[in-house]
RNA sequence: GCUGAUGUAGCUCAGUGGUAGAGCACUUCCUUGGUAAGGAAGAGGUCGUCGGUUCAAUCCCGAUCAUCAGCUCCA
């Protein structure tokens, strides 16, 4: 028979040779690393024999497919090592993850598992991988299958042969342990060298909250020594530039259970970031033609009703409270607000496109055991924009905001990626005209190709309302977020009969985008102070440089510079204590103040100051009038 | 909301069935020092909250609240 490698290549093997022989014949290094093939897109095992002609690719570490089979044993390796530990025990899904794997596993009555519990898992863990036991794969009919889990007593793994009854059933078996699972797997035990659990948490069986709730534990492996401790030293920096952390440290927000939890306090730093990221924001929007309101933070429950918002969301908002008989609703959303403003006139087409922008304070309910620093709130401001056009203006509206979006992710060092989420064929899930929305699709297909934007569409992912363009960016430590989103609405526009006047003198209705770079101020402070670990650039640092004489016979001078660059605009701390230099430079330094001026005998002889910058150290000494160039050009975002 | 862990000084954390400790921060004094922490003294705690067991509880038990890790939900 034919085997197809991927590049190209086509070579004869008897019908009946396994991946692992396949595997042999290119290289012997090869085939000690390979976990698995690929043939003709499907995974198998090394050790399954290939019987008709095929494409075939060889899986190691390096490919994706390589490190879910890697995760994926080592979960079946702990679950034999908790059978083990745990007689009784029962197992619910123990699948890969995008960084290891987990396994749902429901222990004996009054057993528990604690994070204490796992070196003793991972011990048994390490002694299955030393017998090096094979993972062998068994086909076996459904009715035996059922027979396996009844005698084991394992209710969940035959609710999932419940729904499996028309497909292929295969076990896989190790050492003493066997479970349900369609594989594939590594050879052996031996291959997981470095096993690792990382943390024990409830998960509800099948993501139901109404379903029992089940013990799952997260673990990971690798096949080297190094890759484990790189692994782990990327969790610990994670750890470190953790914002709820560094909120506290570097004094940027509080949260605080009198005021409220959820509710973030800005203290006097975080603020100083807040407005300076709203400025630039702000800036870059007057630049493409928005006009900024502002709206109350309580709405008449009318408003909600209208927009349809309210009854349907009305487990995330806060309960209305009744004022005069009327009842008010503590704002959920901007939007309504926002096509309030553009009813308050007569709009011509001639007016359009009309772009509205606040920063919008919502409020929404969040269950308490979901928050988190500023990046799960129950009060929070959006950068929040509607943009009301026509629809041949959509094309060049979604443009603008697009390249919005992308000066805002630049600007922070972001690397971006683009979603266009689009509807599927599920028609019972969207509002709006059919015909409008594959004209919006097609047109924000158009935009991201003609922009050249690196983008993938995601069925299905659109908004009832509209489909979406959302972005996806990378910070500095490689974590994915998804932030700013931009919508399309047709929606809207009917439920607030929102109009505009035509060349034709005809009532027409406009298209609304709605649209948020940052999404919310918290999520996106919290992602920014650990996308820069909490050193802040000079543009964005709440104190950009501190003043530092060296003793205190110099404080004069060096205040007066303090004064000076205060009264440029810079924010500057001065530290005339009578402390060594050496203390007033470390505090500095831990409060990751950008830029340390200090001046010594010498400098104030010379007009000159001793430049040290954050995290690199003495720069030498410098004139004054060059570091003042040197912040003006800095200031510039 | 659910499961688990945690809750001791402003922060980080020790500790004990017999009225509580360190480092840093804070206050005062001394020190005037050239690139990451000079010295001394002082002040600071209802041991998250409420109940129970006990002669005695910060410690044991129960409840509750908060935080953290997840789960569920998210316009």
């Amino acid at each position: 028979m034919n085997i197809t490698f991927p590049d190209g290549n086509v070579r004869q093997f008897e019908a009946g040779i396994t991946g692992l022989e396949i595997a042999k014949s290119i290289s012997e290094g090869l085939a000690r690393n390979a976990l698995g093939v690929i043939v003709n897109g499907i995974a198998y095992d090394v050790s399954r024999p290939i019987i008709e002609d095929a494409s075939l690719r060889i899986i190691t570490w390096n490919d994706d497919e390589g490190k879910e089979i890697f995760w994926h044993s080592t979960a079946h390796l702990m679950a034999e090592a908790l059978e083990s530990l745990y007689p009784g025990v029962k197992f619910g899904i123990g699948p890969p993850i995008e960084a290891g794997f987990y396994y749902d596993i429901d222990l004996p009555e009054g057993t528990k598992i604690s994070s204490e519990d796992l070196p003793k898992i991972e011990e048994k863990m390490r002694e299955l991988v030393k017998a090096n036991n094979e993972y062998k794969r068994i086909e076996i009919d459904w009715d035996n299958a059922v027979a396996y889990f009844k005698e084991k007593g394992d209710e969940y793994k035959l609710e999932l042969l419940d729904g499996l009854k028309d497909s292929e059933i295969t076990f896989y078996t190790q050492g003493n342990f066997t479970d349900l699972c369609r594989g594939t797997h590594v050879p052996s035990t031996g291959f997981i060298k470095f096993p690792k659990l990382l943390s024990v948490a409830g998960a509800y069986w099948r993501g139901d909250s109404s379903r029992k709730q089940l013990t799952r534990i997260y673990g990971i492996a690798f096949p080297k020594k190094d890759l484990l401790e790189e692994f782990l030293k990327q969790r610990e920096e994670a750890e470190k530039r953790d914002h709820k952390k560094l909120g506290r440290e570097l004094k940027l927000f509080m949260i605080n259970p009198m005021v409220g939890g959820g509710l973030p306090v800005w203290l006097p730093n975080g603020t100083t970031v807040r407005r300076t990221l709203e400025a630039f924001l702000r800036d870059e929007q007057k630049k493409r033609g928005y006009q900024e309101v502002i709206t109350p933070h309580l709405g008449n429950l009318e408003l909600y009703k209208t927009s349809g918002h309210y009854p349907y969301y009305a487990e995330s908002q806060y309960p209305p409270m009744k004022i005069e008989e009327e009842e008010y609703l503590l704002k959920p959303m901007n939007c309504p607000h926002h096509h309030q403003v553009y009813s308050s006139e007569p709009r011509s087409y001639k007016d359009l496109p009309v772009r509205l922008a606040e920063f919008g304070t919502v409020y929404r309910y969040e269950q308490s055991g979901e928050l988190s620093g500023l990046s799960r709130v129950r009060g929070f401001t959006q950068d929040d924009a509607h943009i009301y056009c026509m629809q041949d203006q959509l094309k060049d509206e979604i443009k603008n905001v697009i390249e919005l979006t992308q000066k805002v992710f630049t600007t922070f060092g972001m690397e971006v990626t683009t979603r266009l989420s689009f509807r599927d064929d599920n028609t019972e899930k969207y509002g709006g005209d059919i015909e409008l929305w594959e004209r919006a699709q097609k047109e924000i297909k158009e935009v991201a190709d003609e922009m050249e934007l690196s983008y993938f569409i995601g069925e299905g992912e659109a908004a009832f309302y509209g489909p979406k363009i959302d972005f996806i960016v990378r910070d500095a430590i490689g974590r994915k977020w998804q932030l700013g989103t931009v919508q399309v609405d047709y929606v809207m526009p009917e439920r607030f009969q929102l109009e505009y006047t035509g060349a034709d003198n005809q009532k027409h209705r406009p298209v609304i985008i709605h649209r948020a770079p940052f999404g919310s101020m918290e999520r996106f402070m919290s992602i920014l102070i650990e996308h820069y670990a909490g050193n802040f650039p000079f543009w964005l640092a709440p104190v950009q440089v501190s003043v530092l004489p060296i003793t205190d016979a110099l404080n004069g001078v060096a205040s007066d510079l303090a004064e000076k660059l205060k009264s440029l605009n810079y924010r500057v701390h001065f530290d005339g204590r009578s402390e060594k230099v050496q203390r007033k430079i470390a505090e500095s330094e831990q409060k990751k103040i950008p830029y340390c001026l200090i001046i010594g005998k010498r400098e104030a002889e010379n007009g000159q100051v001793a430049l040290r910058k954050h995290g690199e150290g003495d720069k030498g000494a410098m004139a004054i009038e060059d570091v003042l160039e040197m912040f003006a050009g800095e200031s510039k975002v």
